[in-house]
DNA sequence: CTTTTAAAGTCAATAATGCTGACTTAATGC
DNA sequence: GCATTAAGTCAGCATTATTGACTTTAAAAG
């Protein structure tokens, strides 16, 4: 396929790869919903531990920020978090009016059984499709992506 | 890269493909989501008219096959459209317990609408990674559905 | 030093979308 | 005739998002 050929990709091919999406999707996240239903917790709570581990310190503001979601949806998801002990908020070092979130040890290991999961799923997709596939997956995943997004992604990275 | 490299895919990396996922769904369900809420609509909705275009006259039992969903629950949604005017239900002609549902043109209209935008940004994506990106994008992602949900799709493909 | 702004947290109400359970209706198959 | 199947419905509940209206605490601005 080369790139006249891409001119003329048709509805057809391009709906196929929007069902990709879909089902690709729900694929990726079915086993994190599985482990997560032992622990009475939804995907919130694996959004907020996943980057609170990626990203260790960071303010709620960033969190927010990242997820692009409420201070009201957060804090009672963080709430649970927070008093089931496996995440820790502790009051900035120069900003007091701050808080700095961490997992803790218990957090930690919920994010480790969550990613094994992911990870172990991601690995045999790169596997089965080989290297080069795998360059060409994230290319289109980086495009997709809102500009917006990327930039609050680079915003985080810096901070 | 080479298949070497690939055993020494770093957690690290793997989180970053994994970060790449939830970011670039976001944004590709971003388009359809701005437009449904001027109908007052949800994905659910979308979902139902994206399946209902793809297989014209497929069967509810099927639709919540694809969709694995209860009935219950695409209930609500599709008593919405065929009330709207968006959907069809049509007594099947063989048998007549079942029902076969088509779109309306007023339920063409909208599909065309929230896909359109849809295949825009695909499109834009596919052309800014170029074409050997998008074959191995389209590898990735069937690898990381469900096993299930291939033989689902199959499935609904041969009837 | 007082006022304003900012960060975090909370309460209440609402919406979309999923679930389970318990049914009904109508048509098919045997 | 009777069991099964496809579709549809009602009620209740859970999760996760929303908006609006606050409070508390701390920093910044004046």
């Amino acid at each position: 396929m080369n790139m006249d050929a891409m001119l003329f990709l048709t509805d057809d091919q391009l709906l196929q790869g929007i069902e990709l999406m879909y089902f690709a999707y729900k694929g990726f996240t079915s086993d994190p919903d599985r482990i997560l239903q032992n622990y009475a917790y939804g995907r919130a709570h694996h959004r907020a531990i996943h980057f609170i581990n990626r990203h260790k310190g960071l303010k709620v503001n960033d969190l927010l920020d990242i997820l692009g979601i409420t201070k009201q949806s957060l804090n009672r998801v963080l709430r649970q978090l927070i008093d089931d002990g496996l995440v820790d908020s502790r009051v900035g070092s120069k900003d007091k009016r701050e808080r700095n979130l961490y997992l803790t040890d218990k957090g930690t290991a919920l994010e480790r059984e969550l990613s094994d999961a992911q990870r172990k799923r991601m690995r045999a997709a790169y596997r089965a499709a080989g290297p080069e596939a795998v360059q060409g997956f994230r290319m289109v995943l980086e495009n997709i992506m809102d500009g917006e997004t990327k930039q609050r992604l680079q915003r985080i990275k810096d901070s």
